[in-house]
DNA sequence: TTGAAAGCGGTACCAA
DNA sequence: TTGGTACCGCTTTCAA
């Protein structure tokens, strides 16, 4: 028997005499045969492999990881995962896993390109964003309006009776970030609330960032009844910090997260959150991926909406101004 | 130039001469040129990567393979992620990779070998385990202590007091679980206590069966004053459920988690909890399996210490015996 | 329906 | 130090 029917039983059975087929398969089972991927990679000019690209592991990329990884699975595609840490030369390493050949396209979470792939140089390999519309280039992005849901979020603020509401941002590096700060200034504005730069604070998405965010609003001479945080990890951190020094949420201060993570409904306080579909965006990127890689037409933009999820860290401002009380000893 | 020119340049350059390679090279530059991986791998027999296998995407996963991917980088190796989801077709999938020459070995997370791969059946790929031994197998282990750590914790609790001490032990499926157990066994022994099944409530990892643990608890004649999770996924989902009862930790009632996972210091109240060194497992396990894939001989057993991180989930027990409140309102 | 053989893109051996 | 070329394992065309 030859080589070729043993690749015909295993690649395209439809081809072969039943009986040929199951002898061959038969052989397979008892030595356990499986094809060489790289070999057949190297003959088909492709691997059915596509790539995740993130920026760091935090569980709300790997959400969308799981999503994505479904929608692969199912298509009988392996995906792969690539940590580019937020450094340039990592970022730029994955892409060339497409034009090396493991894999055949790119899933982006990390919302911006290697510069060595800038239009003009390399062109890009087959690609989709998520989260992030890259800037001067056509390609599909799957996100949500983060500026809308930014605003939602604000709003339910102002409906409790909020007026100094503040803002702990994001990462600069996250477009993101510029867009929740929108959303919260869309909703400032609407409701005719003044818009002032000391409520806003920078932070980093990590919970340090939170807690550090939410002691300096504090500090304010008119401190804020209730901050909108960019992701739920800050706001995570600016409980804490608040119960450390003495303030309770909801009783005192407001806090509104972003994401809602799997913790948030179970932090403590449970937490009010905007929710961002990660699971679907994961899904919709593959298939929109794996649609672009067989040659068909993809959507260009796909927008999935968010929800304000209440639960119990936000209600009315208190009649007093929350005001640090004892520290607490630990 | 001839292509063994180039492919020396990029593979082997101290073979060339430098007016040659810097040629070649300035040509790679120009051109973007980056050598097919498929083929390389192909012809080389090996592929310089290696796949680490998780049975979930859990942030403690997680953070072991980031562990891995820094020591795999360093090395020059690939690290890839398969997730098995805890199906045991989807593990046989990921051992596949191997024979299938897309990995040259394996980091083991989920504890199991696949059935294909018996003793017996097929050969084992290069393998590292992490975390749990396997039974009956020479494989390399890189792995903590369970027992000790959950003594450990369990004697803090018996130093401060408590007497009526509960263990929400994690899913049966992970032999970790029965090592903590073992571990809080011992501690209860040696203090002279007495042991109660009641005491113990089998929950599987997750914040939900923390929570529905705790309530079940309460609910004894005798309720725990302190309660030892499995993890600290479980014991987030206890306190909060203890709060949504009316119930403070650890004024009414203690929790010590397990695994220290990040939340841990920004939960509310931080937790104490038995930290486990996940970075340096990923590391260990990485380095280990790259040694054997270089052909060097490896430790059997690397044994990294746990150690118990006190925070403000415990203190010693309340006069008055822990009672469910008034349920919360919301 | 099956077999023979070319070729995917590199690497490494042998020769020059 | 460089070039020519066999070969890694598979798929696919062409011929039988």
């Amino acid at each position: 028997m030859s080589v070729a029917t043993v690749s015909r039983a295993l690649s395209r059975p439809e081809l072969l005499r039943e009986e040929t087929r199951d002898r061959v398969m038969s052989i397979v089972d008892r030595l356990g045969y499986r094809p060489n991927l790289l070999a057949r990679g190297l003959r088909r000019g492709h691997t059915r492999s596509i790539l995740l690209v993130v920026p760091n592991l935090s569980p709300f990329f790997l959400e969308i990881f799981a999503g994505a990884e479904e929608v692969a699975r199912q298509a009988d595609f392996a995906l792969l995962l690539g940590n580019s840490n937020g450094d340039p030369e990592r970022e730029e390493a994955c892409f060339d896993q497409v034009v090396s050949g493991r894999a055949d396209g790119i899933i982006l979470l990390t919302g911006l390109v290697p510069t060595a792939y800038a239009p003009g140089k390399r062109p890009l390999p087959p690609l989709v964003t998520v989260l992030e519309r890259l800037p001067g280039r056509s390609v599909p992005v799957i996100r949500t309006d983060h500026r809308v849901g930014a605003a939602e979020a604000t709003r339910h603020l102002i409906e409790l009776g909020h007026r100094q509401i503040a803002h702990i941002a994001g990462s600069k590096h996250a477009p993101s970030t510029a867009h929740r700060l929108a959303g919260y200034r869309d909703a400032l504005e609407s409701a005719g609330l003044a818009l002032s730069q000391d409520l806003i604070y920078p932070g980093d998405f990590t919970m340090k960032s939170g807690a550090a965010g939410v002691e300096r609003l504090l500090s304010l001479g008119e401190p804020p009844t209730a901050v909108l945080c960019g992701n739920d990890e800050m706001a995570f951190g600016a409980i804490r910090m608040l119960h450390n020094l003495g303030l309770a949420v909801p009783r005192d201060i407001s806090i509104v997260g972003f994401d809602d993570q799997n913790m948030a409904a179970f932090y403590n306080p449970p937490l009010t959150t905007v929710y961002i579909p990660r699971h679907e965006l994961g899904r919709r990127a593959a298939r929109e991926l794996i649609e672009q890689l067989e040659g068909r037409d993809v959507a260009h933009e796909v927008i999935l909406p968010t929800r304000l999820i209440v639960r119990e860290s936000t209600a009315p401002p208190a009649r007093r101004k929350p005001r640090a009380g004892r520290r607490r000893s630990a």
